[in-house]
DNA sequence: TATAATTAACTGTCTAGTTAGTTAATTATG
DNA sequence: CATAATTAACTAACTAGACAGTTAATTATA
């Protein structure tokens, strides 16, 4: 039996350290598949860094796809649920979009493999990939589409195409997470240490304002 | 021997023809790698689509660590070198960057799989990732930092920092060719289309504008 | 004592890389 | 200038190792 799908409620303590350990393996995974992809990453090596049997990851998650696809499914819903929270949250335009790109940027300096789980997946294509964009990107996406329309309306924002000013949101918050690898190499820092962090989500939120608003330079 | 290295310029029509299968395998790799990474990546699928013997890659690329190497190389090396041309050529330093962000957009239209074998050594990370980024992109990087300090100087630019601006210049432009796949799935469109490649690139340039002239308004 | 959680040991398949050649263009030479 | 020798370009068939997934059993706990 697949010990995740079913719940047996009567087994709670069992079941909790079963959670650990699940939770464990998940935890592993991300970091393994991140730096290697779905191809790269070893099962064998997850397993070993999780202090577990291989066999165990099967027991869970079925085949290393599924392991990937849950390893993804974790962080996606838990960023789908706070990006919908703040997306859906009354006030102006302009603090909602800056909310956002805040919410987005501390939930991946948190989750440094976040980007690089994705783009696999991303490259990779196919099925799994429909399913989970469908269930969580298309959602936030267009909620942040509608967001950008409202402040184009209400005079918030320059009139921009409210879909390409979404995909600049979201590019210039990740980019600099996924060329960490880069940045390391060419400037010998540690881009995920706090000072850098710090200036990088100035300059985001900066360039957001003056890209987008109306009235840069007006506090909100 | 690897016939790569040497030119062996007596054998001539040999040395012609052996060039375009070398081109061949080149192509064909490129577009292997770009969708399944360098682990994901068949020699063996290499080599049939190229209609050649699997030994051959190894003949003339090593490894297929090498044959990767080699194909990331021969695109950085072009990059760089119409971006140092753009980047080094006189003028307000308004225009240096427009036509930069240009340049950069219209390569990677016209090499769609490009920011994919990028990401793929960027995560993999070692050595070789290291000589390439040393060798080709530390240079661009410096000189697009170099004419955005300049426009800062001349009044042309906002008060920035130069390098986070580089980094959310090029970060703007590749993120919607990086997410290309999650395009084609939520909007059911062909991101490389023309028609959305121009909208696209219309909107960068504006947003560059906006984000980092001073009068984004004024005509150059 | 039933069953969930976990493991050791195994198997079949896939694939990078090798080896021992063949083919054909080019050059040397009788 | 014909043909033998040489060499670059290329291939068929193989090997060794890696790795996903399986099985049958064991341990822990409700």
């Amino acid at each position: 039996m697949r010990g995740a799908k079913t719940k047996p409620v009567r087994y709670a303590l069992r079941h909790a350290r079963a959670a650990e350990t699940r939770a464990a393996i998940l935890r592993v995974a991300a970091d393994n598949f991140a730096t290697a992809g779905l191809a790269g990453g070893r099962m064998e090596a997850i397993a070993r860094a999780a202090g577990v049997n291989k066999a165990l990851l099967h027991y869970y998650f079925e085949s290393k796809a599924g392991l990937y696809s849950a390893v993804l499914e974790e962080h996606m819903k838990e960023f789908s649920r706070r990006a919908q929270e703040v997306l859906s949250a009354p006030g102006p335009a302009r603090s909602t979009v800056l909310r956002f790109v805040s919410l987005h940027f501390d939930f991946i300096s948190a989750r440094p493999y976040y980007p690089f789980l994705f783009q696999h997946v991303m490259m990779a294509g196919g099925r799994p990939l429909r399913r989970l964009m469908r269930k969580y990107l298309l959602p936030v996406g267009a909620a942040l589409i509608r967001i950008v329309a409202e402040g184009i309306r209400r005079g918030e924002f320059r009139r921009v195409d409210p879909g390409q000013m979404a995909a600049s949101l979201v590019g210039v918050t990740v980019f600099y997470f996924s060329s960490a690898p880069i940045t390391r190499v060419l400037r010998g820092i540690n881009p995920f240490d706090a000072t850098h962090l710090r200036q990088r989500k100035e300059h985001v939120l900066e360039f957001v304002r003056f890209g987008l608003f109306r009235n840069p330079q007006e506090t909100i």
